[in-house]
DNA sequence: GTAGGGTTAG
């Protein structure tokens, strides 16, 4: 035993009122734990249930907890008592590991067998949240049952348990049963039922959450409005529903009006933060951004390597990659998901190397690459027109790290081949690869036909990306495209009838810029800003501006059968330059310009940002659906390779 | 004893 131990067993018990076992309340490791189990196996105080059970509580659930241990030392618990039957079924059943919730399952059945315990309300929530975690549903429904007939229907863990059960399960409708049935009872508001229905917060974020994860979020959100109360997790429920579906938008509304709400006790806290920044990288909504960050230093939530994370992804996303680098360096704590948030923000903002110097120092901070971390690094090589380090990181990853290719390798591979010239490698590593290739790389190969201009391998890729994903704009596009470049008005014209007949329309260009804390969009040839008559002369005036410059449209994406001039006028009104004027007019002298873009920027696009940069003396940083471009005295730090 | 979270190929 050691001087520590030594010094806990004779401490006298009266100076620990409060618990009947301070040997074991004192332990801070595993180790000490170890150490007290094996002087109650000595001295037989095993054999007592409660001081057994208070052991294994703090195996199983203190946070240096060890399952595996814990399972052995309830194996070893002579008498077993229901509090450590629910300890060890609970503990099993918190664990993320899809085993221990089967674990958990059948200890429960093991349970059931013992004559000398029954389950009761603290063990059905337990035993029920490892079936969700494990997706039995027919074991769930069985446990439905015992909780009818045990009467437990009423408890109010019980019950939120079972409807996230049946949440977990997909299963809405009768998730939504239980509920409903829950609610008629609602409204007799005696002291009783009250309590009740502030308990009951809990079974309504079940329920939005359920709404959530099935996708529908109409639903969801209309149940969040009939809350009768909300709570942080409320709001963070449907805060992370809207930003994980795509809802960015909404889900920054949302966020504000949490703000609005009148209650002291409401506050974003750490999973807020962490739900809503990622829709503020998204929009690239740097200011919101900003406060988010501050408002976690004030109020004292922690940056750990989760919040760090996300905040180093949105800094990288909003355009700020020097601070996305500083927020990482400061971080106490660096998981493999933080590295990659920091390697694919050096390879969004065009820096290879960098990203390639982080990657290698993975090695030394001796954590793992994730298959995630192959993807960003290829694509970082793919951004940089790194070849021969693109190779060397994919065989890395193949014969060293032994990872799985994943489409989402080969396509990074494709991509940089592409870019660099090699098509017909390209070509064949896709064809030779063990997988089918899906309309992602065949996408990736298409573009990179298209920026060769190798119309013959481009019109054969064109037409299995069309077998593959028919009601895809892609490929229709992209061989019109050519028939554009070739002259040939009368396949175009074929190619657009038949789009139209399938209905099929390219993704509408979008564009959206932040000013003042405001998020404004602009689609092509928008005309419905409030201030769009100042945003039209602007852009007339810029284009001006950039023709005495020696600016000369470059036409030649312009996929429709209309005289030059109407190209060109096409060409004006691209979003991305919408927002620029707007932002011109709209900010002070030197203010840079950041502008997020849904789509990739188009040439000419690309070529006039550069120009404007020089006249009108402004950095301007655009994001592209990939990547971000730093335009600044006439250059862009892409280096014009995208 | 109940609810919520970060990175991902064109």
């Amino acid at each position: 035993m050691n001087p520590t131990l030594q010094t806990l067993v004779q401490l006298p018990p009266q100076t620990h009122p409060s618990t009947q076992f301070p040997l074991i309340t004192k332990c801070r490791t595993l180790a000490e734990l170890k150490q007290v189990h094996a002087h109650m196996l000595k001295t037989a105080q095993i054999y007592d249930p409660l001081a057994a059970a208070e052991l294994l509580r703090h195996v199983s659930l203190s946070p240096y907890r060890d399952l595996n241990y814990a399972a052995s030392l309830f194996r070893g618990i002579p008498q077993r008592n229901c509090f450590s039957w629910n300890t060890i079924i609970r503990a099993l059943s918190e664990s993320s590991d899809h085993d221990d919730s089967v674990r958990a399952i059948a200890l429960f059945v093991e349970m059931l067998c013992d004559d000398t315990v029954e389950p009761n309300q603290f063990t059905f929530p337990s035993v029920l949240k490892a079936c969700a975690q494990s997706g039995r549903l027919d074991e769930g429904r069985q446990i439905q049952c015992m909780v009818v007939k045990k009467s437990l229907d009423s408890d109010e863990f019980v019950v939120s348990n079972l409807v996230r059960m049946y949440v977990l399960c997909r299963c809405m409708v009768e998730a939504h049963k239980i509920f409903s049935m829950r609610m008629v009872g609602r409204h007799n508001l005696d002291a009783f039922k009250k309590r009740r229905q502030e308990g009951d917060i809990v079974l309504w974020n079940v329920m939005v959450d359920g709404y959530v994860r099935t996708g529908d979020l109409v639903s969801a959100k209309e149940l969040f409005d009939e809350m009768p109360r909300r709570s942080t997790v409320s709001w963070n429920v449907i805060i992370s529903g809207y930003s994980q579906n795509g809802l960015f938008k909404e889900a920054i509304q949302a966020f504000q009006e949490m703000q609005q709400v009148q209650d002291g006790n409401l506050r974003p806290n750490f999973v807020t933060l962490v739900s809503i920044l990622p829709a503020i990288s998204r929009l690239g909504a740097l200011e919101l951004g900003k406060w988010v960050h501050l408002y976690a230093e004030r109020n004292k939530i922690e940056i750990n390597d989760v919040l760090g994370s996300a905040l180093v992804d949105m800094y990288s996303k909003c355009g700020s990659i020097e601070k996305a680098i500083q927020v990482f360096r400061r971080l106490p704590r660096r998981n493999p998901i933080t590295w990659n948030s920091i390697i694919g923000g050096l390879a969004m903002h065009g820096r290879a190397r960098d990203a390639l110097d982080y990657f290698h120092q993975m090695d030394k901070f001796e954590i793992p690459p994730t298959s995630v971390t192959y993807i960003l690094v290829l694509t970082a090589c793919s951004h940089g027109g790194l070849v021969p380090e693109g190779w060397s990181v994919f065989n890395r990853m193949v014969n060293v790290a032994q990872f799985e290719l994943r489409l989402e390798h080969y396509c990074c591979m494709v991509d940089l081949l592409c870019r660099a010239g090699h098509l017909d490698e390209a070509e064949q590593l896709m064809i030779n690869m063990p997988l089918e290739p899906d309309d992602v790389i065949l996408k990736a190969l298409l573009a990179g036909c298209k920026l060769h201009g190798n119309a013959e391998m481009g019109e054969r890729v064109a037409k299995r990306l069309m077998e593959l994903a028919p009601s895809d704009s892609g490929a229709y596009v992209a061989l019109s495209n050519m028939f554009a470049s070739a002259g040939d008005w009368e396949a175009v014209s074929e190619m657009r009838l038949k789009m139209k007949e399938m209905e099929i329309r390219k993704d509408p260009g979008c564009s959206w810029i932040e000013i003042d804390g405001i998020v404004h969009e602009f689609v092509v040839e928008d005309e419905s800003h409030p201030r769009a008559q100042e945003i039209y002369s602007m852009l007339v005036e810029i284009s001006d501006k950039l023709r005495l410059l020696g600016y000369r449209p470059n036409t030649s994406q312009v996929l429709l059968n209309v005289d030059e001039d109407e190209k060109e006028t096409f060409l004006h009104y691209h979003s991305e330059k919408i927002a620029v004027a707007f932002g011109l007019i709209s900010t002070g002298p030197q203010v840079p310009l950041r502008v997020v873009k849904n789509l990739r920027i188009c040439e000419d696009c690309h070529e006039s940002m550069k120009l404007i940069s020089n006249a009108y003396n402004r950095r301007i940083v655009v994001r592209d659906r990939k990547r971000f471009h730093h335009f600044e005295a006439g250059s862009c730090s892409c280096g014009d390779y995208w």
